[in-house]
DNA sequence: AATGAATGAGCGTTCATTCAT
DNA sequence: GATGAATGAACGCTCATTCAT
């Protein structure tokens, strides 16, 4: 029974182990070569396993693409919820930056998750699925503005923020979200940034978010405390990248 | 002779007048089917010359891109001068608004072009033309950038604006970009941004602008003054949208 | 022994329901989506058995369109032979009638068996088993018109019927075949016969056949009885059809 | 201008030449493989000319199979009109009797043709074009019964031929039909004929013909005039096959 | 005996590009 | 200079069949 039990196990677990495999390949791919160069065949070829195979796992392209994206939300997911439950955040302006450290963070540590997140949003990927694109879109967007949210509530709560009038928690979010959402673009697609005087774009960008939350009035602000100290230390403390 | 002339002016003529048929048609299909269904043949198809002649134009389907490409360039550099050199601006500031009045103005008018900028960048349009991509991109991201630099260091020479340690003036522009960028981009690929209550993001993307701008103590601050109607007023005189 | 003998005989039991169980879903998903939408791969995902197993029964996908037409022919030799041996007719021509109805019943009873007839005629299913289906084919229409013959044979033995000069009696039986084997495929093959003003082909069907009987001049003619009264008796009587 | 006119006519030419051997190849392939067997890739190699010219004619599989049946059902009614036009009919029932060898020659002139009107009608084709299928199956099947339905009204007319109650000229049509359609199509599907004792099946089947219409009392009777001469007569008279 | 992962040839179709006219 | 027929590689996808477990 044990030995039927384990031979279950494992064939489960090569299905598994090919399955990442093909999804590793096809991250990879889509990186270099683009949606456009991701092709079934190309992702076959470079497998030792044949085209059929790969149908076998996934009965579509597309399917492909979206478990990738799928992937890349629930690791960012997990990096956003363990940056907003970081136990070394001493007032909810901490709690924010260190979001924004899991932001940065996540693009350097998993470039080709951003890079399908980005190709997702761009594509007409999406003419067949359209009705769940709608829905798994919204939903990943959905989920990590609520935790990025629920910190911005929390500094209302707590007074250290107040909102200007007509705005709302959502607004802010969304300037923080367009602010990382366009810095990374521009950082990944754009070659040679440096020669155009950018030196540093992580840096600028960790400024502009620091100086568009002072703008917010979100206490302490960025002249009160080093926020730049505080992405490290999430880096290190909650993401061990030190 | 004047005759001889003036048969290749014409023809001449009739050749640019062509050529810009084909990137309008170009340019619509582009946003109407995507990348994707974006064809020669279609092009060809939709117009009243053969794909032969189409190719007498452009050598490649990537070449047809790349001039799509720059003219959205051209389109929103003239915007951006427009604005940066506004008669109603009675502070850096306010031609720092207007620029991104400029910004706004551009996505509205020529969706399309915006479009063709983001294609440009996820795509791997350039694995042939590599080389002229980078300058090209460069180009591109070169001169928008030096306009709004130029009202930076006008800030900086007024005495409006002080950086703070160890930023630039491309830090800043950066910022500014990355924000603009990344707004639009959301915007232009979220569907249904209101039910995740974003309900105004151009509003909020204001804002965002303004608030990092305090945050850099550009003064006038906008506690100090109301650059919502800066915008608008630039949208009215410059660009006639009122 | 006999415990041996009673595993072997379940075994060899619920081989043959396996197989039952096969076909049956071979014959509905050929009617429901036709040659080409049968699958192995379908055939097997529908059951509780892999595609390895099936396989074990029947070698090849012809084999089972093989076994199919071989089931249907089958059933209309049973019919045909339960028409044949009506204990209720009275005449020579009574019998020819009951065969008639049998052939309607059968169609109308078995429309996906009929399907199959017509499938296996048309198709070029047959180039690997070639040899087969020449002797299988063969042996179908052999049996089938046997049956027939019989009848007819029974009628010139008893003087209801002689044959026109150069006529034998497979020419008679020919014509009888060929007039229900097209009003059938008509019948199942056209949309909307009653736009072009076949209200009721069935009973046209009947008209015909009785009316070629009535010109080889089979007695008692259709004008002497009503061989529409004989079809429904013969449907009731034989098939419980009422 | 006239060798601009000369060159126009001969592209032309060249190409409707090319056309009608693609459609020559896919007739045969089709009668030899069956619709399954008939494949781009095939017709394309068999030609001198790639996958992509092919697809320049017709855009579709489907397309060529219905431009197949067209010409089919084309060929036909041509055929029906020469013979319903007949000079040499001097009543009714040789009106009739020139349309069944009309039939004849078709069958014998074009197998090909009739193929092809087999494979339409049983094939799941026209999944795709169901809508343009029913129309064109019932243009088809319309315009055919009208020609016949026209020398049934004839004799209507001229009193030679009066219906039972209850049947209309349809239903004698439909007899008409089916009896040939059946015949034929036995006759191309089933090898070895003979063997079971159909030695000259044309020659049953007219006879299946002349005896329906006499059951009709359609006069003349076969038994009062020679109609098997008349089929010979029209074929050679009208087909030129003698 | 039963499984289903793996295969790979084949399908219909698209499309950028070339080149004879 | 303009044309569009011709190409052929590539695409996403299917499926009958095999075979190690």
């Amino acid at each position: 029974m044990a030995t039927l039990d384990q031979k279950i196990t494992r064939k489960e677990r090569e299905r598994q182990e090919r399955e990442e495999k093909i999804l590793e390949l096809a991250r990879t791919m889509l990186r270099e070569v683009g949606y456009l160069g991701l092709s079934m065949d190309r992702i076959a070829a470079e497998m030792e396993y044949s085209k059929g195979t790969i149908y076998q796992h996934f009965c579509n392209k597309e399917e492909i693409i979206l478990a990738l994206a799928n992937e890349a939300l629930e690791k960012r997911l997990e990096m956003f919820e363990a940056a907003a439950t970081w136990s070394g955040a001493e007032t909810s302006r901490d709690r924010m930056a260190a979001i924004g450290a899991a932001a940065e963070e996540f693009v350097e540590r998993y470039p080709q998750h951003f890079s399908v997140e980005q190709i997702v949003r761009s594509s007409s990927i999406w003419e067949k699925t359209s009705e769940e694109r709608r829905q798994f879109m919204q939903v990943c967007e959905g989920r990590c503005m609520a935790i990025v949210s629920g910190v911005v509530r929390e500094a209302l709560a707590q007074g250290d923020l107040e909102l200007p009038a007509g705005r709302s928690v959502e607004d802010l979010v969304f300037g923080l979200w367009s602010l990382n959402f366009g810095a990374y673009t521009i950082i990944t697609s754009s070659e040679a940034l440096e020669e155009i005087g950018i030196a540093d774009p992580i840096a600028a960008l960790r400024q502009s978010q620091n100086f568009m939350l002072d703008g917010y009035r979100w206490r302490p602000l960025s002249s009160e405390h080093d926020f730049n100290e505080t992405f490290d230390q999430v880096k290190r403390e909650v993401f061990g990248n030190g």
